[in-house]
DNA sequence: CCAAAAGTGTTTACGATACACCCATGT
DNA sequence: ACATGGGTGTATCGTAAACACTTTTGG
């Protein structure tokens, strides 16, 4: 006897507990960056892990994945995508949707808490984790350099304006590579997802430099 | 105060109905097609569906999509790999966990049921689907495009031995477009998936042709 | 001998990479 | 004047695409 997709519930049948889970990632002095916090409960008591928590009634995941996010950082309207749904990852019958983030981390304000504050860790230097999140932070990890690619996801790690250097800055992280500046820049116009916004820049103190915008600030493939 | 991911389950909260959804593809008479069920229960009643179910106790939900998968056509160790997790499919609270499957059709043998037996549907004629499943093929069916090009999976959806030809309809069917057969050939060997096995086949009043095999009958990238 | 499918090379266009010097500004 | 980062062009390579005819076989 077969049923299919979208079944009724029945009390007791198929019921699972669900959270989320969110990377969120950030470009922060020159590297790649997650936003981690310490578990106040058993299991795994004090130890690092990514935030998260259970769905509230009548949510979502996508809305408590947007939920959680601003919880930790005050931020709204970035970048944020599904990843994957995983199951064994606390040997428990629980279900974690997770997400990742994108956040300029000038805008975003960490949770103020007393003790065990949350804080940003570089990918490539991570401490122990609970559960299996370094699993979860290395599929995310994939997906982001992936995506960067073909997509304009790094409108969600910069400001509304900025120079051809900070842009490239963000790239060189999150590849964990040198980019030569020329061919980046050439290859930034002709995928035309920026565009010069005419004004320049006047910090520092060197030449001025032209300052750019993405032409959509909100997830588009190419 | 924020939990964090893995969190022990609460009795009645954050326990929500988990079905999974498993989009079937399979390249029959020249054509990419979908198996499709139609639903015994409302609502819906009657309606055509893609294959799917709660969990069961204990199962996960890549178990579940394996268990569907073989209970609709009787086949094991395909490529089946998670695609999405859906909310809002039903307007309820449930979550519904989507996979997609590629299957040899020679070697799929579907459910034999009384009533409204399952069917396979060309992917561009379907009828008019319950929930939202046709928003799942569509994303379902923009992946495995995406993955055509630079994956293995193609050897799901063919048996051990074949000839180039038949992989180049294969591709067609997928795409939907006709390939030039030299390119293909050249591109096909020059990615190191398959491999000619020596044996030619004898069907057919034409020319006798190579036989290939893929290097690896599992999921790899490339 | 005819129909049907197998098999085979070359040319062209485009995008990706490698690479080094001059310029404008503030101190 | 000098230190700092901004800004620019060309040559090369490799991959992708376009393109048509000959060969082998069975009937």
């Amino acid at each position: 006897m077969s049923t299919t997709a979208g079944e009724v519930p029945v009390a007791g049948v198929g019921l699972r507990p669900v959270a989320v889970l969110v990377v969120i990632f950030t470009v922060r002095e020159g590297k790649l960056q997650v936003l981690l916090i310490r578990r106040s409960a058993a299991p795994y008591q004090g130890w690092w892990s990514l935030p998260g928590g259970l769905l509230s009634p009548g949510e979502g995941p996508d809305q408590a994945a947007v939920r959680k996010l601003e919880e930790e950082t005050g931020v709204r309207d970035v970048y944020l995508e599904q990843l994957y749904t995983f199951w064994d990852l606390d040997s428990r019958e629980g279900l974690a949707v997770a997400y990742f983030a994108l956040v300029d981390a000038r805008q975003a304000h960490l949770a103020q808490r007393q003790e065990w504050p949350p804080a940003w860790w570089p990918v490539d230097g991570l401490p122990p984790l609970a559960f299996k999140n370094e699993q979860v932070v290395d599929y995310a990890l994939r997906r982001l350099r992936a995506k960067l690619e073909y997509s304009n996801v790094a409108y969600s790690l910069l400001p509304e304006s900025f120079t051809m250097s900070r842009l490239q800055d963000v790239y060189e992280a999150i590849l964990g590579r040198r980019l030569d500046k020329r061919n980046f820049r050439r290859r930034m116009l002709s995928l035309g997802i920026i565009v010069p916004t005419g004004r320049r820049e006047k910090e520092g103190r060197h030449r001025p430099a032209q300052l750019y915008a993405f032409k959509e600030r909100r997830p588009v493939l190419f």
